[in-house]
DNA sequence: ATATGTGGTTACCTCTCGTAACCCAGTTAC
DNA sequence: GTAACTGGGTTACGAGAGGTAACCACATAT
């Protein structure tokens, strides 16, 4: 294994304030996670829509992870119809900033967490 | 807003695996994220030594991650003395092969959620 | 009227997170 | 000795996030 060249700069620790902190305290959430990235990957989606992409989220876990992710500005919530109640969830700026951080944890899924169908990388 | 040049692969929804839940359900709790960067940063760390880099955590909650993080063979415990008992907490290679995805997330933590303190590297 | 689809809410329960207190071993301090 | 301190936790208890199943309101289709 290499070694990193760059080290990872610390003044968080006994510090006020911390980047990892902050940032695992708004995203550090299993479900929070994976609704961003289906909306960073599919676009805009309707309520139902999302629940499918995300899969195995219950209506009350989904709702209650968008309500937080609206409150802190990562996504949009958009009435587009009001007779048949239509919806649409989408990433705002802010959100779609995270797509780095997001592609480093689905590549990093994809290397060391995938399961038993490609064996030539396995650490078991 | 500009589009992302490239996509992110999504081979996630109805599949069986998917790269970002596997990984959200391993890292996607907001202690398990600082502990591994305060290990990556500062490498092989003591109880109460990693309790006071990481900053707000008591004993109990550290104790809790330490165990998680042990059965998913991200940190490794090492007794290191007996007589009075000393134990060092490091990452595995697999604990280390996070960096990337630490790096990232302190990255923009720095970026986007930076308090008002230091204006020097702030992008606001 | 019944069934389907969309966008949720409500009640309830468990599992994680968090606080405060305490325990055990060994080492110095008196 | 006993007390106090350090290192490495555990226990009891409670709050909060995450999860399940059922249900609601509205609209369109049959």
């Amino acid at each position: 294994m290499d070694e990193p060249t760059e080290q990872l700069e610390v003044w968080c620790a006994g510090e006020d304030w911390c980047p990892i902190t902050s940032t695992a305290t708004l995203i550090g959430k299993k479900w929070h996670t994976v609704v961003l990235h289906r909306l960073l990957a599919n676009g805009p989606l309707g309520f139902n829509a999302l629940k499918e992409e995300v899969g195995g989220i219950s209506s009350k876990v989904l709702s209650d992870v968008l309500e937080d992710l609206e409150a802190k500005r990562l996504v949009d919530r958009e009435i587009v119809s009001e007779k048949p109640v239509r919806v649409e969830y989408s990433l705002t700026e802010l959100g779609e900033s995270l797509e780095s951080v997001i592609q480093e944890m689905a590549a990093w899924g994809e290397e060391h967490l995938m399961p038993a169908a490609d064996e030539s990388r396995s650490i078991t």
